[in-house]
DNA sequence: ATAGGGTTAG
C-alpha cells in the first residue's frame, strides 16, 4: 500500500514538473530521413510527423509509399522512443502487425521493447522481448532495470538468471541493476551468487557494480563486508560513500555514521543532499543536538536547506532532540512543505507531549488543499488518540483507513489495533486483529501486550502460542509482552520456556527483558532466581532495582527489600518515585512501619519526589496494617490533595483486619461520596459487617452494591501442573477431577480437625448454618486448587496457587493445618503478594 | 525526510 502511494505521489510530481512537450519536436532524427529513399514523399511524411496527433497520418503516407525500408520504421520508432512517445510508438507497433511486415525483424522488436521501457509499459516491453530470438545484453540490461524501475524486483532478479542461462554474458551495467532489486528485497543469498558472478567476470571493481555491492551488504546488515568491499574500491564517488554512510545510518550507529561523513569530506568528496539525508536521522536519533546544529549550519552554508527532502531532516533532527521551537521555527519559514514534513511536525509534537498541539496540526494539514494523510500520518495520530484514549477520533480515523485503502498497510493496522488496546478495547482490538489479512510479529506483539495490559493474560498466551504455530518469529519485544502475561498467571512452566527462547536468540542479556524475567519468576514464587537474574543484568537499571524490591516486598523478605534499597545508593542511580512505591509496600507486608515511616519523609526530604496518590495508598495501609488506624485516619486528613478511593479502600481493608466497625462505616461514607469507583470496598465493608454478625446491615450494603449495579467478581484460584492452568471458583465441580477433590478435601477436613481446626466463620458472608459454613468454606476456590494440586503433584514439589482475589482468611488459617497434614510446602499468591506456608506457619505472619 | 508492539508499583 505505501508503495503504490507513494508511486502515486512521485507520478504526480512527474506531471507537474514536466510541460507537456510537442512529441517529435525539434530536428529529430529529420536529417536520417533525408538520407534514405525519395525527398518527395519522406519529406511530406517528417512534416506530418511534427505533429503527434499525426501518427496515423505518418503511418498512411509510408502506407501509399513504395519501397519503404526498414529503417523508416526503425527511424521512426527511435523517435517515438526520445520523445517518449507511446501512441505514437502504439500506432506504429498496430500498424506493422496488421501489416505483417517487418515484425519478426529482430532490430525492429528491439525498437519496440526500447519503447515500451522508456514509457513504463514493462509488461508490453516484456512481451514484445520474449519474440526476440536472441536479445543481445543491452537489452537484457533493459528489461532488468525496466523491472527494477517498476518496482518488480524479483522479476527483476529472475530476468537475471533467465539471461545466464541463456548463456549471455552480463555486463558492467547489469550488475548494478540486478543488486539494486536484491538490495530493496534484502535478498542477500542471490546478492552473493551475483556477487561471485561479477568476481568471476573480474567487474566487481568497477565503480559502479562495487557501490551496488557496499549497497546491497549494507542494506543487508553485512555492515563487514560492505566496508571491506568500499576500502577496496580504487576509486569513490559520493554515491559509493553515500550507499556506505546510508548502510550504517540504517543501523542506527551514530559514531561510524559521523566518523564516515568526516572522513568523506577528509577524502575530498563533498557530501550531497542525500548525505545529509542519510546522516541527520541518526543524529536525531542519538539526540546530539550540538552535532545536529552543526550539520544544519553546513546546510544553510551550501544552500541545502532549501531542499525540502533536508529541510524535513533538519526539522526532524530537531523534534527528536526535543527542540519543538526550532522545529517549529524551520517547519515556518520552509517555502515548500510536503506531507512528510507535516508528519514530521506533528510526530514531534506527539513524542513530546504536546497532543493538543498535533491534532490541530493534523486539522490545518487536512483542510490544505493537495495535502492528504499518509500512511505514517495516521500512523502518528493514531498514537496520540492512544495517549489521549481519544476513542472517538481513533475510530473516526479507522472508518478514513478503511475508505482510503490505507487500512491495508500493516503499519497502519497496527497501530489500530494499539489504540483500541491501549484504550481498553481490547475487544475492538481482537476482533480488528482477526480481520487483519497481514499480521506480523509487531501485530502479535501488540494484540499480546493488549490482552495483558487489559487483565486477559490466559488470552495473551493463547496467541502467543498461535503465533509460533503461524510462523512469525516472536522477538524482544514480543517477549516483553508475554512475560508479565506468564507473571500475571503465575504460569513458571511458560515463563522459563520463555526465557529459554530468550537466551538462544541471545536476548537475556538486555535490561528491559531482565526486569520482566525479574517480575515474572518474582510473581511465580521463585525470588531465588528473580535475584539470580538480577545479578546477572549487565546493565541493571532503576526498573531492574525496582523489579527486584517490589519481588522482595510481595514475598514478605522486608529485609532484602531495605538492603537492596540501600546498596541502590551505593551504586549511585537514583531511585524513582517507584521506587518508593516498591520499598513502602515492602514494608507494608513485612510489618516494617518504622522503617516505613522514616523512607516516606526521606523521600521528600533527602530524594527531592513529593508523594504521589500511590504512596500515600502505601503509607496509609502500612499504618493500617500494623493497627495504627487513627494514625492512618489523621494522615490522610493531612494529605496534602483530595485523598482517593484506593486511599481510604485501603483504610478500610484495615478496619476490616483489626476488627473496627465504627471507623470502617465513616471510611466507607468517604468511599460512597467519591462515586462509583470503588466496588471492592463494598465487599470490605459487608465483610465487615458479617464478621461481627451483624446480617442486615451486611446484607443492606450488599443491596445498595446491586442497585448500583456492581457485581462481585468471583473468587478464583489456579494453579499450573505439568505447563497447563486449571483454574476453579468456589463450589466449582467443572473440573474433570471433581470428584477426587471433594473426597481429598473432606478426607484433609477429618486431619485438620484433630490438629485444632476450627471453620472461621466469620469469613461465611452468608447468614446460614454453622454446618452450612465449614462446607462453603470447604470449597472455596483456593481450597479446591491445593486439593487438586495435592492430587497431581508429586509429594516432594511446592504447591503453588494463585488468587485473582485477597485469601480468605479461613483459607489462610487452613492452608497452615494442610501443610502439618501433608507435609507439603504450599505458596498461595493474591493480588497482594505471595503467603509461603510451611510447617504450619505463614511467612506473612499473618499480616494478609 | 515522517510511522507500528515493550519491562517496574497498585
Amino acid at each position: 500500500m505505501t508503495r503504490i502511494t507513494k508511486r502515486y505521489v512521485i507520478s504526480q510530481a512527474f506531471h507537474a514538473a514536466t510541460p507537456p512537450k510537442p512529441v517529435f519536436s525539434g530536428t529529430l532524427s529529420l536529417v536520417h530521413f533525408h538520407g534514405e529513399g525519395r525527398a518527395s514523399s519522406n519529406d511530406s511524411v517528417l512534416k506530418s510527423l511534427s505533429k503527434e496527433t499525426n501518427i496515423k497520418e505518418a503511418i498512411k503516407i509510408l502506407e501509399r509509399s513504395d519501397n519503404v525500408g526498414i529503417g523508416a520504421y526503425t527511424r521512426l520508432l527511435e523517435a517515438c522512443i526520445r520523445s517518449k512517445s507511446l501512441s505514437g510508438g502504439e500506432k506504429i507497433h498496430q500498424y506493422l502487425l496488421k501489416n505483417n511486415t517487418h515484425i519478426r525483424s529482430s532490430i525492429v522488436l528491439e525498437k519496440l521493447t526500447r519503447l515500451y521501457v522508456e514509457c513504463g509499459e514493462v509488461e508490453l516491453a516484456r512481451n514484445v522481448f520474449d519474440r526476440i530470438p536472441n536479445p543481445n545484453v543491452v537489452l537484457w540490461n533493459s528489461m532488468i532495470r525496466a523491472y527494477s524501475w517498476d518496482g518488480l524486483f524479483d522479476r527483476a532478479v529472475d530476468l537475471y538468471y533467465e539471461m545466464c542461462d541463456m548463456g549471455v554474458e552480463p555486463n558492467k551495467f547489469t550488475f548494478p541493476f540486478v543488486l539494486k532489486a536484491c538490495s530493496v528485497l534484502k535478498a542477500l543469498e542471490d546478492g552473493k551468487k551475483i556477487h561471485d558472478h561479477a568476481k568471476r567476470i573480474g567487474l566487481d571493481f568497477d565503480i559502479y557494480v562495487s557501490t551496488a555491492l557496499v549497497d546491497l551488504y549494507s542494506k543487508c546488515g553485512c555492515l563487514n563486508e560492505a566496508q571491506i568491499i568500499f576500502d577496496k574500491m580504487p576509486k569513490r564517488d559520493v554515491v559509493a560513500w553515500n550507499a556506505m554512510i546510508a548502510g550504517s545510518a540504517l543501523h542506527g550507529l551514530y559514531k561510524d555514521t559521523i566518523g564516515l561523513f568526516l572522513e568523506m569530506q577528509k577524502a575530498g568528496t563533498n557530501p550531497n543532499t542525500s548525505t545529509i539525508v542519510a546522516v541527520l536521522p541518526t543524529v536525531g536519533q542519538a539526540k546530539v543536538l550540538n552535532q545536529g546544529k552543526s550539520m544544519h549550519c553546513y546546510c544553510v552554508r551550501r544552500t541545502f536547506d532549501k531542499d525540502v527532502q533536508v529541510g524535513t531532516a533538519v526539522l526532524d533532527m530537531y523534534a527528536k532532540c526535543e527542540q519543538l521551537d526550532y522545529a517549529r521555527r524551520i517547519f515556518n519559514t520552509m517555502g515548500v512543505r510536503t506531507e512528510v514534513t507535516w508528519s514530521a511536525m506533528i510526530g514531534g509534537y506527539v513524542s513530546c507531549g504536546c497532543m493538543g498541539e498535533a491534532l490541530k496540526m493534523f486539522d490545518q494539514m487536512l483542510l490544505k488543499d493537495e495535502m492528504d494523510p499518509t500512511p505514517a500520518t495516521l500512523g502518528i495520530v493514531l498514537r496520540a488518540c492512544a495517549k489521549l484514549t481519544d476513542i472517538d477520533r481513533g475510530r473516526q480515523i479507522h472508518g478514513y483507513t478503511i475508505k482510503s485503502g490505507f487500512l491495508l498497510d500493516i503499519m497502519v493496522g497496527n497501530s489500530l489495533l494499539s489504540m483500541y488496546a491501549k484504550s481498553g478495547l481490547i475487544d475492538d482490538a481482537i476482533s480488528l486483529f482477526n480481520k487483519m489479512e497481514a499480521k506480523d510479529t509487531v501485530s502479535y506483539g501488540a494484540i499480546i501486550s493488549g490482552c495483558g495490559q487489559n487483565g486477559n493474560a490466559k488470552e495473551a498466551l493463547f496467541i502467543f502460542h498461535k503465533m509460533q504455530v503461524s510462523g512469525a518469529h516472536p522477538d524482544l519485544a514480543t517477549m516483553l509482552g508475554v512475560l508479565p502475561a506468564c507473571a500475571h498467571l503465575a504460569a513458571l512452566k511458560q515463563g522459563r520456556s520463555g526465557h529459554g527462547y530468550l537466551i538462544v536468540h541471545g536476548f537475556s542479556s538486555d535490561t528491559s527483558i531482565g526486569n520482566a524475567l525479574i517480575d515474572m519468576y518474582s510473581k511465580c514464587g521463585r525470588i531465588d532466581v528473580a535475584r539470580e537474574v538480577f545479578d546477572r543484568i549487565p546493565k541493571q537499571d532503576i526498573v531492574s532495582w525496582n523489579a527486584m524490591i517490589a519481588g522482595y516486598g510481595i514475598n514478605g523478605l522486608g529485609m532484602e527489600a531495605l538492603r537492596l534499597f540501600h546498596d541502590l545508593q551505593k551504586v549511585g542511580i537514583k531511585p524513582d518515585d517507584v521506587t518508593f512505591v516498591c520499598i513502602l509496600s515492602a514494608c507494608s507486608h513485612s510489618g516494617l512501619i518504622t522503617e516505613g515511616k522514616h523512607l516516606f519523609y526521606a523521600m521528600n526530604k533527602d530524594f527531592n519526589i513529593i508523594p504521589r496518590m500511590e504512596h500515600y495508598i502505601c503509607m496509609v495501609d502500612l499504618l493500617g496494617r500494623g493497627g495504627f488506624l487513627d494514625e492512618a485516619h489523621n494522615f490522610i486528613q493531612r494529605m496534602p490533595f483530595e485523598p482517593d478511593v484506593q486511599v481510604w479502600g485501603a483504610l478500610l481493608g484495615a478496619c476490616r483486619i483489626h476488627g473496627n466497625i465504627e471507623l470502617g462505616e465513616v471510611v466507607s461514607k468517604n468511599i460512597q461520596r467519591l462515586g462509583p469507583e470503588g466496588t471492592g470496598n463494598f465487599v470490605l465493608l459487608s465483610n465487615i459487617y458479617s464478621a461481627a454478625g451483624r446480617w442486615v446491615d451486611a446484607a443492606h450494603v450488599r443491596i445498595v452494591q446491586k442497585d448500583w449495579g456492581f457485581k462481585k467478581s468471583p473468587g478464583c484460584s489456579w494453579v499450573e501442573v505439568s505447563g497447563s492452568v486449571h483454574a476453579f471458583i468456589g463450589g466449582d465441580h467443572s473440573h474433570p477431577q471433581s470428584a477426587l477433590i471433594y473426597e481429598k478435601l473432606e478426607e484433609l477436613l477429618v486431619e485438620m480437625k484433630k490438629l485444632g481446626y476450627h471453620a472461621d466463620a466469620s469469613f461465611v458472608f452468608q447468614d446460614v448454618e454453622e454446618e452450612e459454613k465449614e462446607r462453603i468454606l470447604l470449597y472455596h476456590s483456593e481450597k479446591l486448587a491445593i486439593a487438586f494440586a495435592i492430587l497431581s503433584l508429586s509429594p516432594n514439589k511446592t504447591i503453588f496457587v494463585t488468587k485473582n482475589l485477597r485469601v480468605c482468611g479461613d483459607c489462610h488459617s487452613a492452608i497452615k493445618f494442610i501443610t502439618m497434614v501433608t507435609k507439603r510446602v504450599i505458596s498461595v499468591r493474591d493480588t497482594s503478594r505471595f503467603h509461603h506456608f510451611k510447617d504450619g506457619t505463614c511467612n506473612c505472619r499473618d499480616f494478609w
